[in-house]
DNA sequence: TACGGCCCATCTGTATGCAATACTGCGAAC
DNA sequence: GTTCGCAGTATTGCATACAGATGGGCCGTA
């Protein structure tokens, strides 16, 4: 037997396809055909459709199977708060003491991001980093898996977000403050620059969204 | 068809029996003596105890299926605070209009429980439509569905909450402050005695779990 | 031509079947 | 006496099969 179940991955792949757009926002989703096009049979497809379900990521439509949901600039403005939020949570409930190591550390995925953005690469997989790299030592791990099941649906909105290199710029500037403000044990300041830093990304959001 | 699935009735069903302990903490989840005994095939059953394992309230073990995950203090110091933060960040997001019409009705289910205390009902429905009614008008339906999630997670713990009538009084006494201070507008006042109210809730939890 | 009802293909929701792994009990060896 | 190994059973994970609902097209009618 597998020692990983089918499901986790499919929930990755389908995670994927939904966050690129070939499953379509407002599409529904034929089970016979993804399953083939997978290679898996519809059960334990369904047992990703339904975790994805779960999270939000599709919507389950009794009758009718799942679908995507289609975008909605109002979701984008509660999400980007609530991921805020409850990063700063996780950060306000990591111990000083495991808090100490991290700035160091912090700053080198930021260098990362500076030497990326030279280079024209794409930002969003070191930021990723970036921000599991702050969370890591949070002891909370309910709190943990809130913030994992919210982000993706975050990053259907996300795809624009480093399209400005000006943005990007400020924005790692913005990690390096936070990670200068842990290294003073300022914390209300970090949490402050932390929840500002996903403010921010909606609003350039907003921008390129018209 | 049914209109509606046999997995959100199961879903129910199966978080009913652990919370009363029918299913009991540790125990792994046989699904052919859980399905024949729900009267249901495999698959639906399945599919609800993977909904409950992203929820938290089942762990998943690949290759040994589904089991109650234990008791843990630690657990339930991590769950009062969580949700205390998350029903606080959901007021706040509340506009002011709408918690217009709140502290009135509030008040209605605080006096309800209040009687349901003389009668020596049990409080706790009770308690949970107060908290219902309390996030009712917040705009932000991934909150309210992560409020959701981790509510039954904590429930598991609250068995003896209410026991003491002391406490229950007391408890009482602050969702009225709460309703109070939302009709005076003061919003960060009803956050921090809401926030209070749970996180005193774990430590009475606490006594008792000895 | 527009509208409403019926029929059929398609798809979902549920049940059942099958293969491979994990647990249990017993026996043997140290 | 304890531990290791093995065989049989139980149980999971995945695949397939079946029943009922859904949606769309076609025809008839106003």
């Amino acid at each position: 037997m597998a020692r990983t179940p089918l499901r986790s991955d499919l929930i990755e792949e389908i995670t994927t396809r939904v966050l690129d757009g070939r499953l379509a926002a407002g599409a529904r989703v034929n089970e016979v055909h993804l399953a083939r096009e997978l290679g898996v049979s519809r059960t334990p497809l369904r047992e990703a459709l339904i975790g994805l379900a779960d999270r939000g990521l599709l919507v389950s439509a009794p009758g009718r199977g799942f679908l995507v949901p289609p975008f909605d600039p109002d979701e984008a403005r509660r999400l980007y708060p609530l991921v805020a939020e409850l990063e700063a949570l996780a950060l306000r409930w990591t111990s000083p003491l495991e808090l100490a190591g991290l700035p160091d550390a912090l700053d080198a995925v930021a260098d990362e991001m500076a030497m990326a953005l030279d280079r024209g690469d794409d930002l969003s997989e070191v930021d990723e980093r970036w921000h599991a790299l702050l969370l890591s030592r949070c002891p909370n791990p309910h709190l943990l898996r809130l913030i994992g099941q919210t982000k993706p649906l975050l990053k259907r909105y996300e795809s624009c977000y480093f399209g400005g290199a000006a943005r990007a710029g400020e924005s790692i500037g913005e990690h390096r403050r936070i990670a200068a403000a842990l290294r003073d044990g300022d914390l209300p300041a970090a949490s402050a620059v932390l929840v500002r830093n996903w403010v921010k990304a909606l609003a350039y959001l907003g921008k390129d969204e018209r």
